[in-house]
DNA sequence: CGGTCGCATGTAGCATGCTACCTGTCAAGG
DNA sequence: CCTTGACAGGTAGCATGCTACATGCGACCG
């Protein structure tokens, strides 16, 4: 017996939906829109709609506004920064952990999904790409023990997946990004939490200087140094 | 002019509501409700019941089933593990930053805040104790100068708020509790990262202690090798 | 001509109607 | 006594009605 359960509601619908037009650009960040025209749009209530806006609401990709609308967040450098900030401190660890308790059919299933990335990124096909790779970091997150660290981690890249696809050059990042993860899925094989951690920290970082510049480039603004010590300095300053 | 805007909601007011049920033992885990009745027995329609229960569900405190009610999830000492893994995660390095980058301003606050646990540690008031730690735990965290940090940090709260006050012996455990941020607010002020980071990891190790022990007590099922790691390596393995 | 106010418009938030469907119960049939 | 199946009760999910209110615009007044 299989569960469906995830994809029935119309509301979990309507929050792809609204995903997917912020990334495609329909919806732009800034703008001010109403959730009856836009169930009107997708010929369905207004319940399901506001239900799924107010989820996204929480996710912090809009915010509602009073009697005027809901606003489609612009996403600033600093929450960049700050994303994968947590995300340092939090799949860094996790992929040690994986590495350590790394069984035959963890290494069999990322490996699947590595190639599977591989093959997207030769048929340039993004959305495909990024459904895999986030299959591959999840798949790594749930080995290290915590499944609710994993969660955690998948409601962030919702946050930052709202920026993605600047169609621009893309297809040759997306190589670049499949290769990334080779070191990460060796040091797993060999069970070697250190090279599975610095392998992934150097992943994560060259992912956020990518996004960051490509934000910087647009607003102008270098980042501070603060912001750039989140980023450099993800666990315990270590060295004392 | 202040803004009010966060206290109004309808749907605000029964996610809170619904909290303290479930703290005050009203609302039982485990157990199967229906939106209908909660909106009925609140005097309000069924819209804003649901709605907050939606947001809760989101949290992981309480499930929807279909056409069935909801139902509050029990708390299992793996959660609790996870929860407090994750918070080691976060809390110790964001400690660390927030040592770097204290300021005066953040020392009198984060004294203020310890000073207020201890009033009501000796008033013997656990609501408003928890409410001065949150703070303390909040201001700190603010600090480290992630503000997404601490705010995934305090929806980790909420989900072990859920379990808290078994009303025994509790009075003394504040006290202990309170004494546990007097090392923390210490190195803060002396500027001092690492001994930030050691004294908030045994705080919170502890805390765990306590919430762990409290649970296998009444399941009688010892933590598993692996749960006990997740406390006991919170950063990367460091050695080497 | 500049400033104020009333009003039309459109929205979030809340209330309520409606439907498909899941579950427990209980009676009929083996 | 056990199995089966119709049926009543109750629920989540969705649709729709209703209200207070924020805003922009234009008329009216100074």
């Amino acid at each position: 017996m299989r569960e469906i359960q995830g994809a029935s509601s119309l509301t979990d619908q309507v929050v792809q939906a609204v995903r997917e037009a912020v990334l495609s650009g329909e919806l732009k960040a800034g703008e001010l829109y109403s959730a009856y025209q836009l169930a009107e749009r997708l010929k369905i209530s207004r319940t399901p709609v506001r239900e799924a806006l107010l989820r996204l609401a929480e996710a912090g990709m809009v915010r509602f506004e009073r009697n005027r609308g809901f606003r489609v967040l612009k996403r600033d450098p600093q929450e960049i920064v700050e994303v994968f900030h947590l995300r340092l401190l939090l799949e860094v660890p996790a992929a040690g952990l994986a590495a350590r308790n790394a069984d035959d059919t963890l290494v069999a299933a990322l490996r699947q999904e590595l190639d599977a990335m591989r093959a997207m990124a030769d048929g340039g096909d993004d959305a495909r790409f990024m459904r895999h790779d986030r299959q591959f970091h999840q798949l790594l997150l749930l080995a290290g023990g915590n499944a609710r660290l994993a969660a955690v981690v998948d409601g962030l890249r919702d946050t930052t997946t709202t920026l993605g696809t600047s169609t621009v050059g893309r297809s040759r990042n997306l190589w670049e990004i499949a290769a990334e993860h080779e070191p990460v899925l060796a040091a797993v094989t060999a069970r070697d939490p250190d090279a599975a951690m610095s392998a992934l920290r150097a992943h994560i970082t060259h992912t956020a200087d990518l996004l960051v510049g490509q934000l910087t480039d647009e607003a102008g603004t270098p980042l501070s140094p603060a912001q750039a010590e989140l980023l450099g300095r993800p666990g315990p300053p270590a060295g004392r």
